[in-house]
This record gives structure tokens, sequence and C-alpha cells, in this order.
DNA sequence: TCTGGGGTCCTAGGACCC
DNA sequence: TCTGGGGTCCTAGGACCC
């Protein structure tokens, strides 16, 4: 099974032709693409951590670095401009990303904010191109259309078009036959293949396997005595094989929905710590409304100081997407995994065993009523929020968590800047009115 | 690097059943 | 019951990804 040296023909084959598409340096680009006064300059995203998320290539070429902090970033890089991330426009250009992909084929697989994975095989005829070259299309309309560069790779399968699309950035373009595989992964570190981890690379090192190629080269027997099903199936597609399928499923195909964020400094009060936990579950349910969801599965926990994790889970007798509901059993089940003893940093809710949302549905108790009065309010909340600001109306629960954020000015609620809109989406402003659910409604 | 915030998939092993 | 073997389902947790 093990491949050899072929000598270089001229006609490729590609049983199948996948593409890896991925955004150049994408939080960075995204702003210098609203504002065309950052384009040329070095722009760092991440300041409302103080840890650079995503940076221009100018930043990168003054020796920024990604994880480094802001700081760090101002010494290196005086002249950078540093801004917050903006989570919403990122993901509406990555909309717009996947759109454009999608006007070539369906088959396009939204692998994550920056990148995605598109199977353009048997469309030379129609298209009247050969792959490379509809690649080269592709690109072109993305570059032109989304005012950044994109980096793209074409390969017989996943694993290889991955590869493909880092070998020359930004703004590359590369193409891996089968029979050509071996030269790109003659000295590839085999901890650099896409689904070789930490845990991996070291097993394989101790193995004695060091580059794609040694690994690609052993024999399946041998793979599989050694490993489990993912890395064979890295082993096979190194091989020039076909093996991981595009889930090309559009648009949010959850199994889980998880909210979770850090608070500084840490704390060990009761009422903020919970406030925090409520907000978070106020959002993962907004998360859930706006795709139309419901989960009958959910986790509270907390993490404290020293990274351990308490939580609680519960099974719930019906799907829901109501934070009041959710809360109040948050609230009756706290002091199960909350100890005044520790200090925490982080507070979350996870979300899972995720339905269609069905507001007719009973529940064991009969409650169906008051669900489907909760359910009718809370979309009124949606459109109030879509109409004035995310963080405008919330529960009186998370009225600290609220307060808290304002008082740091940071996330989610920077507001849009002007001009960057598209039909249907407003600038948001910030008022922020606490309010009460009890059970009277 | 004293450490964000979201996810997915796979596997081992226990519970339970015949 | 002293004595197997085999199946399915579920869960927790690990590994990996961006």
């Amino acid at each position: 099974m093990a491949i050899k040296n072929f000598p270089l023909l001229s006609i490729d084959t590609f049983p199948r032709a996948i593409l890896h598409i991925d955004g150049d340096a994408f939080f960075a680009s995204c702003e210098q693409s609203r504002n065309p006064a950052l384009k040329g300059r070095p722009v760092v995203t991440g300041k409302e951590r103080g840890i650079a998320a995503s940076m221009s290539y100018e930043a990168k070429a003054s020796g920024a670095e990604r994880g480094m902090r802001i700081f760090e970033i101002k010494r290196v890089c005086p002249e950078a401009v540093i801004l917050p991330s903006d989570y919403e426009t990122y993901s509406l250009l990555s909309k717009r990303f996947y759109s454009i992909v999608r006007r070539f084929t369906p088959e396009v697989e939204e692998y994550g904010i920056d990148e995605c994975f598109a199977d353009i095989t048997g469309l030379q005829r129609p298209l009247k191109m050969n792959y490379q070259r509809i690649a080269q299309k592709i690109k072109e309309e993305l570059d032109r259309e989304l005012g950044f560069t994109f980096s793209v790779g074409l390969g017989p399968n996943k694993t290889i078009a991955k590869i493909a699309s880092k070998w020359k950035k930004p703004s590359g373009l590369t193409v891996i036959s089968a029979r050509q595989i071996h030269l790109f992964i003659a000295d590839l570190p085999v901890g650099k293949v896409w689904g070789i981890g930490k845990q991996s690379e070291a097993y394989l090192n101790k193995l004695g396997i060091h580059t794609a190629i040694e690994l690609a080269r052993k024999s399946e027997w041998w793979v599989k005595k050694n490993f489990t099903k993912p890395t064979v199936e890295i082993w096979s597609e190194l091989n020039g094989k076909f093996e991981k399928p595009l889930n090309i499923e559009e648009g949010p195909n959850k199994t889980s929905v998880q909210k979770f964020r850090t608070f500084t400094p840490p704390s060990r009060n009761r009422e903020f710590i919970f406030s925090q936990l409520s907000k978070n579950i106020e959002n993962a349910c907004i998360k859930l409304r706006r795709h139309k969801l419901a989960a009958k599965k959910v986790i509270f926990f907390l993490k404290t100081q020293d990274f351990y994790y308490y939580g609680t889970k519960f099974e719930l007798s019906r799907a829901t997407n109501i934070p009041s509901d959710l809360i109040c059993l948050a609230e009756k089940s706290f002091n199960e995994f909350f100890n005044p003893k520790f200090l925490y940093r982080a507070a979350g809710t996870s979300l899972f065993d995720i339905e269609i949302e069905n507001s007719r549905q009973l529940d064991i108790f009969g409650k169906v009523l008051r669900a489907e009065k909760l359910t009718s309010f809370f979309k009124a909340v949606d459109v109030a929020q879509k109409k004035h600001g995310k963080h405008t109306l919330y529960l009186a629960t998370s009225f600290w968590a609220n307060k808290f954020a304002q008082h740091l000015g940071k996330r989610g609620d920077i507001p849009k800047r002007k001009g960057f809109l598209v039909k249907g989406e407003t600038a948001r402003r910030r008022i922020g009115i606490p309010m009460l659910i009890g059970e009277e409604i």
C-alpha cells in the first residue's frame, strides 16, 4: 500500500477533487475590509482579552505572533492598530464566503469561521474548466468580492487539500494530485498533519515516525495494529485515498451549544458567579432560538482558579430554549457545585440533545400553555434585541454580569461601525434595561 | 505562554438483557 | 444458581480542531 516515487506525469487524474479554502488572517482581514483606511497597515485583533487573536500580514512582518500579549505587540510593532474582536461581523463575512463558494458547488462543508472544504469532482465538463482553473476562479471571486485574499488547496481528499492550502500563504493556490503527494509530505513533520495532535505525535515519534511520509509508507497492518480509526483514516488519505466525507449540511446542524466565559479578576462571590452563569444560559438560549432549536440536556459548570471543573447535569422532560426555565434549575442546584471556599474564574453552560424547536409539545405535567406563552415572550425579546442591540434586555438574574461587562466596556456590545452594514442590519445602540421575569408570565 | 471560547468525533467500559 | 457468552445502549472522557 505504500506509495512509490512515480515519475511526474503530465496527466494527473483526480478520482475526487477536493478544495480547502482558507481566509488569510481572517479576523484582521475582515477589519481591513470594512475599514479601508486600515489596508496596508498592521492590524491586530483580540484587544478585549489582551491577547492577540489574529493579525494582518503587515503585523506579522513586524514580529507580531498569535497568542502574544497586547503589550508585547505594542512593543514589537508600535504602529499596530489594535481592535477588539467582533464576531458578529466575522460570521457575516463568513456566510458571504460560503455562499460565493456555493455558486460553484453545493457540496461545501463549513469547517470553521474562516475555512471550508468544497467537492468539485466532475465539474470540469459543466464548467468547461479543469480543476485548477475552477479553484482559481473561486479564489478570484472571493478575493475580489470580500476585499481580501484566500489560500486555496486542491487535492484528492481533505487531508491533502489541507496540506495544499497551507503550502503557500497568503493568497496561494496549490495543487497536489495523488501522484505528487510524496513531494509535499517528504519533509512535513507528522504533527503538522490535520488530525494528528500532540498525543498522537508523541506516540508516532516514539515509534520512530517523524515525517508524514514515514507514516504514509507504513503498512496497513502496522497502522491498524498501533492506532485507532482517526489515524488509520489519515494514513489512508496520505496515500491518496478518499476517506473523510464532507459534512455538507448547511447552516446550524449543531449537536451542542456551549456558552462559557472567564471573568477577571476571579471571584468567590456567590451572587456574582451565579449571575455570570445566568448570563451564559441566556446567551446559549438566544443561540438556540436563533436557529429554531431546543435542547433536552443541560450542564451547568464552574471553573476554579486552579482549572478544575465542577458542575451538574440535567435531563429535561421536554426540550427547551427558554432561559428562565434553565436559570430556575440552575438556581435550585447551584449549591451542589458551588463552594464558597473556592475562587472561580469562569462559569458556563452546555446544552445538548438538540432538537428542532416545537413549542406545541406537551410536557408531562401539561404545562404547555405556560411554555407557549414564554416562547412567544422570548420571541418578542429576540425581536427587541435585534432592534436595539444584544444586551439591552436581559433577565434580572444576569444583572450583575451585565453591569460588570458595561463597566469593563467589552464583549459583544461593540457598536457596529457605520458603512459596513448590508441591508437589513442595523447599527446597535446600548441601553441596558434589566427586567424581571417571574412566574406570573 | 500560567492558560479563550466554541465545537466534533471516537472509544472504553458499565448497565442491562437474553 | 457459580457459571458462560454475547448483544445493545449509554455515558464519560479523551483527543483533536478552529
